[in-house]
DNA sequence: TTGTAGGCGTTATCAA
DNA sequence: TTGATAACGCCTACAA
């Protein structure tokens, strides 16, 4: 059977072009150890000097600049060389060298997004909504993830600075770091995405917090709630304070009692999070548990509502859940889940789209886009 | 108010080095429309040509291999030379220009991932495994979505090869995809991650399909189900047909009539298809249902489970649930939810693991690393 | 239509 | 310790 297995890979690497298979040595092992199995073969490297134009050039028996005209200026040559040339080019395995163009031209085709977390799926559906608008420009996207980390993000910003990407959005850890105003001041277009600053010294496309806030509080009022948790942290960032503020003048505009909206802290943004927090409401007596809770992301949302029901609690009966983001999660909950929605993909869009503006040149106009979120209502709330 | 926003950016902008501050027009607008509410201002756009070396040199005085030296081998400058440079550079902002060092010195510092789709948490946790193996041996991790589009993973693919990446770590579309013969043929080490081929003609890490499936299946005959269904599609997909392939080899072993394991096909493995599955298994008469499914993956194992419960079953009296892969939204369901685990995390830093070490030269060896999947029992198989 | 020369920014080598 | 020079691979003029 090994027989066989190293006659087909011979037959396929010849198809494949590999011209010293004769001297390769083929050895298979299959070992088994610590639940892990591996097969090994030895494989002929092949020669790894990069194949440039004038190595083509040569093999075509042409001159380098007619090699470069059929890259970039294919009408000026003529059929018969091009073919050549394009055959030279396959044989050799020849491949452009960017570093080389971008050098000559000054300017990168990609755009790049540094996320905040690429676990969290609010991330990934903004980086999408980024990817679909970069497409129709022609450039490309590379996504780096500083997991919250402010020394890989430093990292991150550095290289992506040093590989001059023509944009560089970004979630940032901290959206008031001098880092970034340095980044664009030496001209790197930079986009803050989900965030926003106090004064306009950068481009940037968020969300209104504040109003989502409102816009929550309001809706568990028209349900006729008059105790309400709201469930969120970590206490410093802005997300939160703003849609605590939010949440907080909703409540006393309706001339309530602030003693009645309860703030529950959360070390974190997680199911985790919110599966702890469902622990503390539920320990709470009957007659001081709120009748609802406006949490400040879906995973929370989604760890409470798993948390109560476990206790034998039901939503909403006993406790209304309101989350945030509407990510693809929330309405499929075992209850589907009320939620303030954010236009995560426009947000993306928007982002890519502000870049590529700056990038284009011309007096630029830093622009603060805060959209305004929507309220989904579904049975976590409604009943 | 606006008047003192003025003011404040202006002290900012300063602050920050801005020296064309005085002919900076700025203008403030404020307009609502369409739920966007947008600010402007014109900001001094920095000049834009790019610092290099040879202008720090001739801010501070020096020759530009003076320069150099203090970038690459700052023993070699007196103190005193070194502070003018480093004063000169930030003066001017100088940027390292990464395409230039890349061209002089033929390599890159940066491992690429190609995913297949940055929406599925399983992958977002790869990468997180890519990224902590790669950040150990000082390399910064590009991420790319290919979405499960093969224009677009061609497209990222080529992008990748041209910018000489070190490392490609890419799951593809289809696996035995010519393309990526070709990439590897010519130089760029490529590691296919959480897929495999027949031949061993590339590196690749996965996780043994067959043996899930069989681990599976075990679990369940173990809790005394002898009615099962599988769910899971598309059918052409190589994880599910191997995690089926397990499944029947583990049932036929244990002596079962294969009638009774019956087979559910769904669209994708998204947690809609799941709850699609639901309904048509809750539709079934109860003398036919079966007592346990056993879903291809946690999304669809999560939608089912939320099917069931809306329509009044119960898991796992009514129907035991068993996932795949173990993301971290199983856990943390209504009812935690048992499933055969893929070590992620790892998988992606092997994948890192061998791409470097191909990367590093020297006689190549192709690998195939199969991990061995581990069943996790909770409540949804347990009661 | 094809060939030649110069330069993009960086680094390494060698000479002062 | 510092400075001058050549090369990396590509592209664009311009010349033949």
């Amino acid at each position: 059977m090994w027989e066989t297995g190293v006659t087909q890979i011979l037959r396929k690497w010849r198809e494949q072009g590999h011209t010293r298979l004769d001297c390769a040595k083929i050895v298979s092992t299959r070992t088994s150890r610590g639940g892990l199995d591996q097969w090994r073969w030895t494989v002929p490297t092949s020669a790894n000097r990069s194949v440039s134009v004038k190595d083509v050039a040569a093999a075509a028996g042409v001159s380098l600049g007619t090699v470069s005209n059929v890259l970039n200026k294919p009408d000026r040559v003529s059929e018969a060389t091009r073919q050549r040339v394009l055959a030279a080019m396959t044989d050799l395995g020849f491949v452009r060298n960017e570093s080389a163009r971008q050098l000559r031209s000054g300017v990168s085709r990609t755009l790049a997004y540094l996320m905040l977390d690429a676990s969290n799926p609010f991330f990934t559906d903004v980086a999408a909504g980024i990817e679909t608008e970069a497409e129709t420009h022609g450039l490309t996207v590379v996504l780096c993830n500083s997991g919250s980390r402010g020394a890989r993000e430093q990292a991150h910003l550095e290289l992506f600075e040093q590989q001059r990407v023509q944009g560089l959005l970004v979630t940032p850890v901290d959206p008031d770091s001098p880092t970034l105003d340095a980044v664009a001041r030496r001209g790197t277009p930079v986009v803050i995405v989900d965030r926003t600053r106090d004064d306009d010294s950068l481009c940037s496309v968020a969300v209104d917090d504040v109003l989502g806030g409102r816009i929550g509080i309001e809706h568990l009022l028209d349900r006729g709630h008059r105790r309400v948790a709201f469930i969120g942290g970590p206490a410093d960032l802005g997300q939160v304070r703003d849609r605590l503020e939010g949440a907080r003048s909703a409540w006393s505009d309706a001339g309530l009692d602030p003693e009645d909206l309860l703030t529950l802290r959360t070390e974190d943004l997680r199911v985790a999070d919110g599966r702890e927090a469902g622990q503390r409401l539920v320990g709470l007596p009957a007659s001081r548990r709120p009748t609802a809770a406006f949490c400040v992301n879906d995973l929370i949302a989604l760890g409470l509502l798993q948390q109560i029901t476990q206790a034998g609690l039901r939503t909403p009966d006993d406790l209304a859940i309101l989350g945030y983001d509407d990510i693809d999660y929330a309405a499929a909950a075992a209850v589907p889940l009320s939620s303030v929605r954010q236009p995560r993909q426009q947000l993306g869009r928007t982002a890519a789209d502000l870049a590529m503006t700056e990038a284009a040149g011309g007096p630029h106009t830093h622009r603060r886009v805060l959209f305004t979120p929507e309220l989904v209502a579904r049975a976590s709330t409604l009943g």
